[in-house]
Order: C-alpha cells, then structure tokens, then sequence
RNA sequence: CGCGGGAUGGAGCAGCCAGGUAGCUCGUCAGGCUCAUAACCUGAAGGUCGUAGGUUCAAAUCCUACUCCCGUAA
C-alpha cells in the first residue's frame, strides 16, 4: 500500500523478487487532478503495478469502502505501508497472516507524521534515514523492527533526501521481511520521551519568517525545497501592478552571512553577487529566486528589472 | 474553457489606461582612465514589440481569435 514516489523503489524491489514474495495486490490513492490544466493523474506506483499485472485499487477512503473485504480475499502474508496517505482501520492492521509493517523515512521516534524528511533538515539533524515498523492503530508509534541510516549532507535539500531515502528504503525493506519471516526480527518498543511529530506541510507553511536567524532560515529553505517550497514577499515597484504585494519563491541554495546585519526581512544587497536579506541574527544571500508571474531567475536577473531596492523590507 | 499574471534587442523590466521618434538597469563589443580591477567615463552594435486578423491617416498601445510561459488551486 504506497502512494507517495519515495515508495517506488521498494516497490519495484517487491516485484523483482517474485522468486521470494509474491505482489497480490497495491491499495493507493484515487487518480488526482494536477497541474496548471488540471488533468487527472494516476500515482507512478499504480503505473509501475499495472505493467506488471498487479491488481491496483484506489479507495477513495478506506476506513468505510467495499475494499476492506478485497483485503480479505487477498489473503496475504504480510501488508507493507510505504507514503500511502491514508490512516489504516485495525482491520486491514490485522488482515495479514504475518505482518502488517510500514516504511517511514525518519529515525522513529522522531518525526512521526507526514512531513519527516522536512522535519529532519529543517532541526539541522546530521542524520536520518528508513524505519522498518509494525503498523501500530496510532499514527507511526508502532515498534521498530530496523532502521537503516543515512547521512544528512550541509548540501541537501528535501529532494536530495527523498530521493536517497527512497534508494536506501528497498535494502531495509528486505532485510526486515527476511527477518520477520524466520522469525529473527525484532521489536523494539518506540520510546514516546523522545518522540516528535512533523506534521503535513501545507503552501503557507513556506512563508519565511525574518525574525528567524540566518542558519534557521537556511535550513528551512533547503529542508523544505521542493514541498512545500518556500517564500517571501515584495512590493511590486514597476509598471500596472505597482504597489501591489507580490510573492517571491526562495530557492537554496542560500548561504549566511552572519556579518550582515539589518532590520529583520531588510534587502541589504542586490547585485550580481545576490540578494541579501537580513534576519533576525545575520543575513542570508539567496541567488536562485522566482517572483510571481515570471520564471525563476538569478538575483541578477531581478536586479536589473528594478522591482525592489536596497532597503526594502520583505515579507509584510 | 478552474482562478489570476505575463510575452517589448542577449537577460531582467518600463512604455499600453488618455494611438503619433524604441526607453531603463545590465550584458556584449570598441576606446578611455588606472599599478590594476568585477570599479568609473565615452561610444557602438543589437528589436518582424508572441502569432494571425480587424479598426485607423497612423497600432507595442484599441478590438477579436490563437500559441506559449508563470503563479495559484495540498
């Protein structure tokens, strides 16, 4: 059951070793419309299930749908969650003969929730990685079977993770499905002291806020690149729309300058070098940045439009 | 037709509402200044104003259609 394309890997991997497990089936979320034209688009994963002759079903909502007896007739031995983006009922927990197990990409107990990858990056952790987990009626609190460890560079953003956890996800997959079936795996209680919840990101959870220090910022900016991206805004200075409040997307990578000091969401520079704009502690240089209703471009690029001026301040 | 913004030398933007000489900040090239420079000064090249029609003596500007781009819809 995944949705989600941090997902696909492992379950490519499930459908490679056809010589050990058998894919009964993939549960994941209803086609979606997406895009500027809205089209309706299938999840990757039902793509890839559907090339290989997997039975796919999208229930709009699990928990109350004709599925639940689907779940049954499978049969199967062991249920792997991977970004699926529904609660699973007890029901389907305890379908399976073996297992019911999930994947999350954080180091449980911390992060649980949807937005992990983001969570950990944006705290400024040195590592993350995959938990192999028994689905527990409780949002990610059940017990620990593994964890497979990577770390987190002062380079990456959500994307690069995402991806590396999704490479990373198969290997742990398999060795906990080794392991349940002859019974070597272990349980390890999560310890609910240290946990901590990440919860689903929203568009406005972007919006910057200058009163953070330049390193929170900098971490906030390439945690949260691609989802949910983040952003400013600017007072348009040019043409029909002048005066207007127009928003202006941040991308990494930015670097701080602890030097450059200025009233907080301040444009203290805007040159070929970049845009600089001070925090609450410090300042951040940001180079690669997109305002509304024009592609991404340089900060030298925006400079030259003349759209905002040293001193400035953004995000009002 | 979900909503909104946009298309003007190589880049980013004015000019459009009140039609009449192609503008600004850069970049590029040449020359100058300088020990030197990414700094400064002078000059030059470079634009079918997204496409196709229409109105007009005259269209970047007004009207219609189309194409493409961007934001947003978590």
């Amino acid at each position: 059951m995944g949705t989600g394309d941090i997902a696909l890997p492992s379950f490519q991997a499930l459908l490679d070793s056809d010589h050990i497990y058998e894919v009964v089936g993939l549960f994941t979320q209803p086609d979606k419309r997406v895009g500027r034209k809205q089209l309706m688009t299938p999840p990757a994963i039902k793509v890839l299930a559907e090339k290989h002759g997997v039975p796919v079903w999208q229930p709009d909502r699990l928990r109350k749908s004709a599925e639940l007896e689907v779940i049954d007739d499978l049969a199967a031995d062991v249920i792997v969650v991977m970004a699926y983006g529904q609660i699973l009922p007890k029901r389907v927990i305890e379908a399976p003969s073996i297992a019911c197990i999930n994947l999350h990409a954080s180091l449980l107990p911390k992060y649980r929730g949807a937005s992990c990858i983001q969570g950990a990056i944006d705290a400024g952790d040195a590592d993350t990685g995959i938990s192999v987990m028994h689905v527990a009626p409780a949002l990610d609190e059940g017990d620990v079977i593994l964890q497979h460890r990577i770390t987190i560079e002062p380079s990456h953003t959500g994307g690069v993770v995402h991806d590396l956890l999704a490479e990373c996800a198969p290997a742990a997959l398999l060795e906990g499905l080794e392991n349940l079936v002859n019974g070597t795996a272990e349980r390890q209680v999560q310890d609910s002291e240290t946990s901590s919840y990440a919860p689903k990101l929203m568009r406005e959870d972007g919006e910057l806020d200058w009163n953070m220090s330049a390193k929170e910022i900098e971490r906030r900016v390439r945690a949260y690149d691609p989802w949910p991206g983040t952003s400013t805004t600017f007072l348009e200075a040019k043409g029909k729309q002048q005066g207007k409040q127009k928003r202006l997307k941040i991308f990494p990578q930015i670097t701080v300058e602890a030097e450059m000091t200025g009233k907080p969401g301040e444009v203290i520079e805007l040159s070929k070098n970049g845009l600089v704009i001070a925090c609450g502690e410090g300042s951040v240089r940001c180079i690669h940045i997109q305002p509304e209703g024009s592609a991404r471009m340089t900060a030298e690029q925006f400079a030259a439009g003349g759209r905002i001026q040293v001193g400035d301040i953004l995000g009002l």
